[in-house]
DNA sequence: ATCACAAATTAGAACTGTTCTAATCTGTTG
DNA sequence: CAACAGATTAGAACAGTTCTAATTTGTGAT
């Protein structure tokens, strides 16, 4: 009885995505979702399967991207392109933008309100807007000068 | 003499960028560069290569990749990252943005003046904006009404 | 509880775009 | 035109992702 209901929560957003709360989802929702030390996440498909190996959750790769996919499907993560060959997925889906430190391949959310743009230009004839991603590409500094 | 001499600029632009002017990286940036109707290109190396292959040039896959990079490096080309697992390259580097056509897999420049944005926040310590990237994404516009 | 079935998971093969390798060829300089 | 660094090449290798067909699991009815 109280086995399940720290669950409760995650099973419920599932389900209201139309998932059915399987182990490997549950488990997957867990790491995105509530992470033991706060915040957004960014991760890829093989980080976040490695991360599900490693605390002992038997899932397969090929689950870890349908998983993701659908999450994504369901408006619970947003897919972040930055480089070629990797997907990232966002667990914060709401209206923000991004700093890509591009050594590191490390992303790090900006809150919507610090990028505002003004005149954002009208799209081709029969054609709407689905998104605007702005991401700001950082070196790492190596001039201290000054 | 008269032989080479439409191809003294590019000649003289890749040497200008430490490129040693082969048959190959002159057939490829003639195709980049001189396009028959006019305007900037947003061109996969795949999409290069066949077109290469289409007009009789003799090149291996391997050498538009490679020549793309160094076209990169020189400055000459951009690389715009819009979806996981496909590189486009872009004719156009002055500072500028990009609509992306979805559906089609389509690029198309934003004069930079078109979008601009007040308020870019300040990098995190120890970094440098390299670039930013504004990618305007859109869908077909499925409905007509109103 | 158990059944029946659609839905989900799986291992591994397949696929796509890109990079690497080591052999061959070519542009340049003297 | 010889010599050699630099460029090109075919094909293998690679990384990330998707597919396939067999198996397992969650759910709703009984």
């Amino acid at each position: 009885m109280s086995k399940d209901r720290p669950y409760s929560a995650l099973v419920q957003r599932l389900k209201t995505a139309g998932l059915r709360p399987t182990r490997q989802r549950l488990a997957l929702a867990k790491l995105l979702f509530e992470p033991t030390a706060g915040g957004d996440r960014h991760i890829t498909a093989e980080q976040l399967h490695a991360e599900a190996v490693s605390e002992s959750v038997r899932v397969s790769l090929a689950t870890v991207y349908n998983s993701l996919h659908q999450f994504t499907e369901a408006g619970l993560l947003r897919e972040v392109v930055v480089e070629p060959g990797r997907s990232y997925f966002d667990t914060n889906v709401s209206d923000h933008h991004h700093f890509y430190l591009e050594g590191r391949g490390q992303l790090q959310d900006i809150p919507g309100e610090q990028v505002q743009m003004d005149s954002l230009p009208t799209p081709p004839e029969g054609t709407r807007v689905a998104r605007v991603d702005v991401i700001i590409r950082l070196s790492e500094d190596e001039e201290k000068a000054q």
